[in-house]
Formats: C-alpha cells, structure tokens, sequence
DNA sequence: AGCACTTTCGTGTGCGCACACACAAAAATA
DNA sequence: TATTTTTGTGTGTGCGCACACGAAAGTGCT
C-alpha cells in the first residue's frame, strides 16, 4: 500500500506539497506540480479514504428534505430507512447527514421545513422535489450560495441538479404491462386505477401508466384497458364502494393495475369474489402490500428498492463531496419484481436497521 | 461523536484502561471494569470504525477459495467480481484479501489451492465446497488452527461453519414453476433440463428441481413435468441434437426449466419454431443468459445474485474479525426475477468493477 | 545591494484508536 | 521485613491524511 509520504520521498519534496497537488490547492510550481502528478499516476495513486476521513472529522454536512411518513402513507419509510443507514455508515467518515421531513401534501411545510435546513448550512442538499414551483424557490437560493443539489425520487425536468437517484418509472410500468399480459394471456380486459391526489402531484405515476399502456401497444395485442378514477384511494369507504360497483358491471375485467402504492387500499375493498378471479399488479414493498403478496390477493408488486434510493442517494453526495466524484446525471435503481416467495427476502439491511 | 478519551475522562480513568475494558483484553479489576461498561452503556458508545481501521492496518487476513471461471463458463466471474469489489473496500480498513481460484472440475486442484492458502496463514477463510470429501479433510486443517471459515453458495450440511452465505434454490425452483406456470396458464407439459455433470456435483440443482415440481404439487395442477437429460450441456453438438429431437417427438412441450446457468447452450442448439412456441426459464445473469433475454429467446432468468453473494461474503467476514459481529448462520440473498426490461438495471456495482 | 513582497515549500499537529511499554501498588513469597 | 511476583493503570507512538503556520526562495523595485 502506497502512501502521499511514499510519493513525496520519491519526489523529492514534502508530504505537504503532494498534498497540495492532490487538493488542487495551489502554491506549487508548475514544475514539481508535473512531476508528482507524474508520480502519482505512476503508481495510480489514491488516497486511503479512511485515514482521509479520520482526517476531514466532520467536515462535510448533508441535509436531506424528504417528505414525512406514517401508518396510512409507509412509503417515505424506506427511503428514510435508508438514508438513516447510510448516515450512520458515512457518520466516521467525516461527514454528518440531517434529515428534515415535510408534510407532502402541503406547500408551506415543504418550504418551512427548507428554511429550517437552510439554517444549518448545508454543503450539499438532498431533495424530493414534490412541488414543481416550490423547488424552484428553494433551488434558487441554493444556487445562489453554491450548494449543490440532489433530487431523490421525483425527477423534475429543467433544473442543474448534480443527479437525480431513483426509478425508470416508464420501464416499470412496461414490465408490470408485460406480467399482467403474461398472467392473462387470453383476450381479457385490464383496469387502471388511478386517484386524484396522484395526477395532481405525481408524474412518476404518469410514467408507469404510459409504460404499462406502451407495452399492450407494441406488442399489438387487442386488450381494452380502462380506467377507473377514485377520488381519493385513501378513503377506504368510498374506495370500496367505487371498485366494487365498477366490478360488477365490468365483469369482463380479469386484471388490475394500481400505479400508486395503494394497492392494499383497493384489496382492502374489493368483495371475495373478484379478488379471486382478477390478477392484481401494483406497486412498492410496504408492510401492507406485502401482505397483500402474502395472502395471495396481489400477484406482482413492483419495487422501487426505496430503502436503496435514500441509502444510495447519501453514499452518491459523499462522494461527490470527499471524492470530487462526479455522478451519473440520472441513476436508476433495479427494477424488482416481487412475488409472494421472494419479498420476504428482501431488504434485509432494511430490516437490520428497523430493530435497532 | 463520543470517543474513547471522553469515556475515560467519565470514569476517570486513562484511555488505556478503557481500551483494555472494549477488547476484553483484561487486566482490569472488576470495580473499574464495571464502572466503565456502565457508562460505555450509558452513551451506547461503538468505537469510530474508521480510526479503528486505520490504527488496525493489515492486521486481518482473509483467503477465498474459490472455483475458476472462463469464457464457457461464467458463472463464477460475479462472484469472483464480487470479492474483488469488496477486497478493494476493505482494503483500507485494514483487511487484505486474497483468493485462490482452483479447477471445479478437479479435486486435487481444490486440495492443491487450499495448501496453498494455508500458507498465507489466513485469520479467516472463505469457500466454496465444491467437494464434500475434500472439503471434510481441508476443514480439519482449519479447526486445529482454529480458523473460522465461511460457506460460499453451496452449503454444505454437517460442517462447523461459521456461516453459509447464498441463495435458497428450493424456493427460486419454486418461483420458477410458478413463473412458468402463469406464463402457460393453459394445461400443457414443461420439460426439465438437467446434465450428467451437474448431477454429480451440484445439489443447488437438485434443490430447484424439487422447488419447481413442488409448485405444481402444491397447486394441485395435472401438468405434466418431464426431464431430458443431456449428458453433457457444454456440447454444443450434443445439445442441439438431444433438444430437438426431443422436441419433434413431444410437440406438448410448452414450457422448459432449465435449473443450471445453461440455457444459453439450449437456446443456441434450439430451432427456431420451438424457440417461438415454447417459454424458457433459466438461472443466473451470465452475459451470454442476458443476452437470450433480449432477443426474447428466454422469458426469465432467476438470478442468485452472484455479485452480491461474493461481495456480501466479505463485508461479513470483516465484520466478524474487526467487530466481533456474529453473523446469521444462513444468509440468502434475494431472489432476483431477471426479465429482458429489468436485466440491464441489474448490478451496476459489478459493471462499475469490470471497467476499471 | 537593499527592501518589500510573492511564490513555493517544509514542519508540526491532530483526527480516534490499538497496542507496546513503563511503572506503581498490591499481593505473594521467602 | 525484604524481595519477588502479580495485578492494575498510565503514557507514548503510529496508522495516513488534511491543513495551518511559518520558513525559504524567488521576484521586482528603488
């Protein structure tokens, strides 16, 4: 294992000066700058991160703005899992992370929350950019004072993001089309269900249904897919109400799809009868939509690994900060296909996590 | 951030002492040893992992046995990558690795490697038994020397391991018959490809067999299951020939499970009429598997995750050695279903490795 | 040549921990 | 009581790097 000493004995000048042309930091000759540059790519030098981050002791400071979670909405849960992993893995490596979590359905609390994180002058700032005009309030003041910026999840087109972490939302709507074919290869017709609060907000959720639609397209197979608008999926009385009477005049319906990751609200409603017969595919690896896999009401789910997008995301800016590690502009998880025998296995770190 | 010296300091006492109390290294009397466990408790204090690695350098030694890989067969190279990934990762947290690969088709290689390994005085050892006779005769070595050792995807029954780190074929051969099932969900017979070579050696194999018959037992659907076996699935000559006279004299053959890292062999040798007809499902994410993927010749893949398996390996030997974690005795990996859309996603870790 | 700067570079310290060594107090032995 | 042995504890050094401080060398000017 080579060492800066190693490089500057071999050099001929100091550890301090090899340091400086590694940093960048000026104050060097051209001449010896070329020489240890030569050096060090002589014996493709780097530098031993740990003794690196012993040195940089709480140098770096990462703040996240994620929107909050509870029993009825666990999604955020897992990406907040991961980031919290992932603070404590990079926490001896110099660098701190503070989460602050806003209420994502409202406005204010997204930029209240901003201002709080602001205060703590943050050297790099992970965001899920839930309100387009928000953001680009929020963004500016980032942009002003040079701090980058990374969004998580929700991939907001027009911004100088550093990168963006999360999910080919399109593909994953084209495999879920692609699962839902393969279950019900005989003619059939297949139902959407989408919910208010989702088209305002999310596009990702757009993408999915573009994809899923895509797929019956371009494989020129006849299906009618419909779709079924509920108002607010969250609602388990209007919810069941509103499925059920559809169902029941749309017997020919042998496939559901749930975009959102709702789809244990709508198993919730649905009578006994039609959850026998009728595939359903949805979205996201929360306890309840697990069960759902479990029971044998939901064939597929389709995870975004979000505990890999919060874990990754803080990993992707810590390097970036200590590395000078520049990212992939746009970074997209695994697409994972869940059924019922391998969801269990899943997120295993996850889980470690949880039961500390 | 706590540290050792804010303990001491506390229990007023020297950091040596403190020191002595977190390893166990004794020489402390009871009074202080209690004293200081308590209040190491009290602030639910670890040590800072990165200054323990660094003051730690090149204390750990940890060797891996594993099989060799080449063109023909691939399967190993992930695992391979895998190790290799997280040899440079802990690199600097004061563990070396080094791994010793040997011929899997050939015992003496396997005994040959293993002296070879024993020389490097390892502090810890990770294999892949390929042999059970062998591998009885190398673990005694490794028991009067008091070496733990670790299982890699084959998991021998009967041994002292400290742990088996793999995948659970029993239940990705289920998952494959019920893949296979929704995907021919109109009474038909499948048929299971199984090689001389594989039957002597592999019980993973055996294990998926099992897995997928069990699925349509479970069920209780009549399909009819039936096995082909080919001597030898690396002759392309053999292969071709033994598939497709199976195949005209069987015209209900919907469906082939083929529970090896093969198919890509069987698809080769395939004509193009049975190709078009008949659904495939194979194991492991080998690049010439991928690519049946993608021409749509193969319609899953079930991967063990093989990447991830030699990767994971050594972060748990490492955590075992440097902070005396004890691991689970069996660790699975996921289950990844593998299909034309989401085969690309999959281990950008590996592909950032292999470019380097 | 003398002076005031600027550029270029070396030295020293600390990050938190592991461990060897030194040394005191207590216990055991003569 | 004197001496040896054991037990308990403090001190110092180094792991590889980052960075501040200040020294040396170089530059331009009068």
């Amino acid at each position: 294992m080579i060492t800066i000493k190693d490089i500057a004995k071999e050099a001929n000048v100091s550890e301090g000066t090899v340091d400086r042309v590694l940093h960048n930091r000026g104050g060097v000759s051209k001449k010896t700058e070329a020489t240890i540059k030569a050096i060090l790519k002589k014996h493709n030098f780097s530098v031993n991160p740990v003794a690196s981050a012993l040195a940089l002791k709480n140098k770096f400071h990462i703040a996240a703005l994620v929107p909050d979670f509870n029993d009825a909405d666990l999604f955020w849960k897992s990406p907040y899992l991961g980031i919290l992993k992932a603070t404590e893995d990079v926490k001896n490596f110099g660098t701190q992370v503070s989460t602050f979590k806003f209420n994502q359905y409202e406005k204010a609390s997204y930029l209240a929350m901003f201002k709080k994180l602001l205060k703590t002058k943050p050297s790099a700032v992970l965001l899920v950019p839930t309100f387009l005009n928000e953001t680009k309030e929020v963004v500016q003041f980032l942009e002003q004072l040079e701090i980058p910026y990374f969004f998580l999840n929700i991939d907001l087109e027009g911004f100088n993001n550093t990168a963006f972490i999360g999910q080919d939302s399109y593909t994953a709507g084209y495999i879920a089309g692609k699962l839902m074919h393969s279950n019900q290869p005989n003619l059939c017709n297949f139902l959407i269900i989408q919910s208010r609060s989702s088209i305002t907000k999310n596009n990702a959720i757009f993408k999915r249904i573009e994809g899923f639609n895509d797929y019956f397209i371009k494989k020129n197979v006849p299906y009618k897919i419909e779709t079924l608008k509920i108002e607010n999926l969250n609602n388990q009385q209007e919810t069941k109400k509103a499925i059920n009477t559809y169902l029941k005049k749309h017997s020919d319906i042998k496939g559901i799809f749930v975009p959102s990751s709702r789809i244990y609200m709508l198993v919730d409603g649905m009578e006994q009868q039609f959850l026998e017969n009728i595939k359903l595919i949805g979205f996201d690896n929360t306890p309840q939509n697990i069960k759902c896999l479990q029971n044998n009401s939901v064939s597929f789910l389709i995870s975004q690994k979000p505990f890999d997008q919060g874990y990754e995301s803080i990993r992707i800016i810590t390097d970036y900060l200590i590395k000078n590690k520049i990212p992939d502009h746009k970074i997209f998880l695994p697409i994972e296909i869940l059924l019922k025998e391998n969801a269990n296995f899943m997120d295993r770190h996850e889980l470690k996590i949880e039961n500390n």
